[in-house]
DNA sequence: ACGCATGTATCATATTATAATACACGACAT
DNA sequence: ATGTCGTGTATTATAATATGATACATGCGT
């Protein structure tokens, strides 16, 4: 769009990558025209490009259907991640101890933007896979993740988020009322951990519980996922959630600083 | 190997990823100058490179030490590749079921070229964080799952990997005679599954089941980690082995083809 | 056999990325 | 203070590079 602004960016490498986030989970192999259409490229760039990325290993080619799909090298982008998050490396032998305590679904999520990304999943029970498989985003407003972290931030700064950050409706029953959502996070903000239902699954609870960084504010959270079958807001305060807040706040004091999400403002 | 390829390669995209492989374990955050020595470019180019990798949302930028680290995006590559290949959605459930059934740590792992990629991986006992986060990429023949899956191709092509496949020396009992894999892997053909002991790490051992093809041909493993300190072979074989087959060939029949790993032969 | 949609290859053109340069800032040493 | 070094940043003129219109090839359906 302005591409033009800058001598200091190159237009071929950011359509590139705009490739790589045409798949998704519902478009997980794409030919070249659907490739084109995704990323709004003509076809003589998307071939460019998608042969680029082929020579290079990031896009594998299906020799009979001429079919792109990712490559093993997007799991070593998540590998890459994992070594660079200070975070993870302090959190993970807890997050599996309190996994293998409750012997439920454990998930370590994190503040990214308006949205929270699942940075590690410990599934127990069965659980549907699609829920949550590491890297989803998710409006931070609609999870109990989300509203966990927001909670400890500055209540100006609360306001704002919920005014403005976005929110979408995954089934009947989730809150877009942003008002009731306030409450919630409000609500959050005495407790010190939040609870939220079928939000994303009917029948499915969250709870979480922020990790505080240095500044009192949370740019992650434990949070556990629940079915509502066997579960009841009563029972999950008085059996999970203290466990849940001892793992979160063991990684709190041994995590310093959080990732600047700075992007640049010229 | 230049531009002189083809018109069909991007340079500067290919760059640009050059920039994105500069990361892994040793290398989780990156001035640029550092960026630019362990990429191969010079300082305008990495500078170029770097600053829209940041604007599009792939780098991060910490405000302070102007060092570059990957971002949440690097996780929803995982995310979308996850939803891509066609065995993860069906292994999961099966996965997680042995996984709570063992009581071990249990591993999906893929062939990639000559490497074995970890794909998906349920951590129960504390362990060693580093050993096998997912996307980590290590040479097939020093490992389980990699022997495992080699053992199910036809003894030409076995041999030509057991000769030219990279090895690398991990721990002092790492093997790296070729006759003795070239044994373990006729072992398991032979068995249906592979043992290996220290390869990785000291005091682990590890046992793989592949998964078999349409074509009668192994892509994929099963794998699980224990520590030596608990386990010996005999009690894998006799307690871990039989759950780990029927994993294995519960996944097999419903998985068919494999994704072509074919790379461009121009 | 035909049209249509898709993947592939080619090539002249100028848009685009390039790399040399100069500037700014802080660290450290003398 | 004053110097040098190592950085990160910004600005150019230049031509090399990516571009996209085009033509060719291939398969699929009717």
């Amino acid at each position: 769009m302005k591409t033009k602004q800058d001598t200091l960016y190159v237009g071929s490498l950011a359509k590139g990558l705009r490739l790589l986030r045409a798949f998704d989970e519902a478009h997980t192999e794409l030919s070249l025209t659907e490739l084109a259409q995704r990323s709004d490229l003509d076809k003589s760039a998307t071939q460019r490009l998608a042969n680029t990325l082929h020579i290079e290993g990031m896009l594998e080619k299906d020799p009979d259907t001429r079919r792109f799909r990712p490559s093993h090298a997007w799991l070593q982008m998540a590998y890459a991640y994992y070594w660079s998050d200070p975070l993870v490396g302090q959190a993970m032998p807890k997050l599996i101890d309190l996994s293998q305590d409750l012997g439920e679904t454990v998930n370590l999520t994190e503040l990214s933007g308006d949205h929270i990304v699942y940075v590690s999943r410990l599934p127990c029970k069965r659980t549907y896979f699609a829920a949550t498989v590491i890297g989803r985003r998710l409006p931070a407003l609609s999870t109990s993740a989300g509203r966990a972290m927001l909670a400890t931030f500055p209540e100006p700064d609360r306001n704002a988020a919920v005014e403005s950050w976005p929110i979408k409706r995954f089934t009947p029953s989730t809150t877009t009322d942003r008002d009731k959502i306030r409450g919630s996070i409000a609500r959050a903000a005495r407790d010190g951990f939040a609870i939220s239902t079928g939000q994303m699954i009917l029948n499915e609870i969250g709870v979480a519980t922020p990790i505080i960084g240095h500044d009192g504010r949370a740019y992650a959270a434990v949070q556990c996922s629940v079915s509502a079958h066997t579960w009841t807001r009563e029972t999950i305060i008085r059996d999970i959630l203290p466990k849940l807040q001892d793992t979160a706040n063991a990684i709190s004091p041994s995590f310093q600083g959080h990732r600047g999400s700075a992007r640049p403002d010229h």
